[in-house]
DNA sequence: CGTGAAGCGGATAGAGTATAACGTCTTTCA
DNA sequence: TGAAAGACGTTATACTCTATCCGCTTCACG
């Protein structure tokens, strides 16, 4: 598996944000890193909650707006049919990517598949569609879990 | 425009449930009519709203019962980008299908493109994926809208 | 320095979405 | 008729997200 360690896509958050001019605050740092340290999807609750260092209370506007931020910088996605949220695995370019979530395990992959961005685009300009926002999440079972329930 | 009357949108879905074998009750059949009546996706809590004839009064579990009914058949589809539900616009064979969003007049076109599905299911296998549900939905201008505004 | 604008974040409240749990009534079918 | 399954009413509650107000920090500009 070529996922990359949690401190390596922070280090690289560090860098865009700050070509970008934008200021990638203490707090919106960590949430992007719980996100990248959690290995599956993570409600903004579930955030919240890992935020609380037993220390402070925080309320949801405070990881919402981080979350806004992220989402803006492409840090992170948004899982629309889970209502969670993932890092990025390639934030450098802009894109828009897919995701096979695994309904077993919680497994997300996300891709950024050439065929499918075209076809989708073909499909709208077909009716004059102009796209903005792209959702495309397949639910299903990933090959690992497949593999172990036809053992 | 080739859209189906309700009526006859309902009187598909009598025949496609008696067919099946499941029982396409009054309520069930009013949630499917308010949704086919309206020209555009309704939230839950709408449909909810004009379930109520003034007369009785109705709790969520109501219509999220009957939307899981309807969702199972196939009559309806959830947007999940929306937190809304519309009708289904063929609903006589199983199929997945995109949605394209307007996001200046909520116009929603259901589609059924081969070329999506077929980069959608070569995606997935490469990876040993098993697909069980399809999300995708394209959010942006429609036509009319983008002719309006470069007008 | 002083000051004002902009951005960030704490805090409270509340809107909107969805489900759990339990009981009752109806339909189905043996 | 009687049992089982399905549909529905009801209450309560969990979960997701936003509006709003206020205070703090930062930083440019005079
Ligand atoms: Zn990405
Ligand atoms: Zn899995
Ligand atoms: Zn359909
Ligand atoms: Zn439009």
């Amino acid at each position: 598996m070529d996922v990359k360690p949690p401190e390596a896509a922070l280090e690289e958050a560090d860098t865009l944000c700050q070509r970008r001019g934008v200021r990638l605050t203490a707090q919106r740092r960590q949430v992007l890193q719980i996100l990248c340290a959690a290995r599956r999807p993570l409600g903004a609750y579930e955030i919240l909650e890992a935020m609380r260092d037993g220390s402070r209370p925080l309320a949801p506007p405070t990881v919402y707006r981080a979350l806004d931020f992220l989402l803006e910088q492409g840090l992170v996605h948004k899982l629309e049919s889970l209502h969670a949220y993932v890092g990025c695995t390639h934030p450098d370019h802009p894109h828009f990517s897919q995701f096979l979530i695994c309904a077993d395990c919680g497994l997300v992959t996300e891709l950024e598949d050439e065929a499918i961005a075209a076809s989708l685009k073909s499909a709208a300009s077909e009716t004059g569609f102009r796209p903005r926002r792209r959702v495309v999440e397949v639910i299903g079972t990933c090959a690992n879990c497949a593999g172990k329930a036809t053992d």
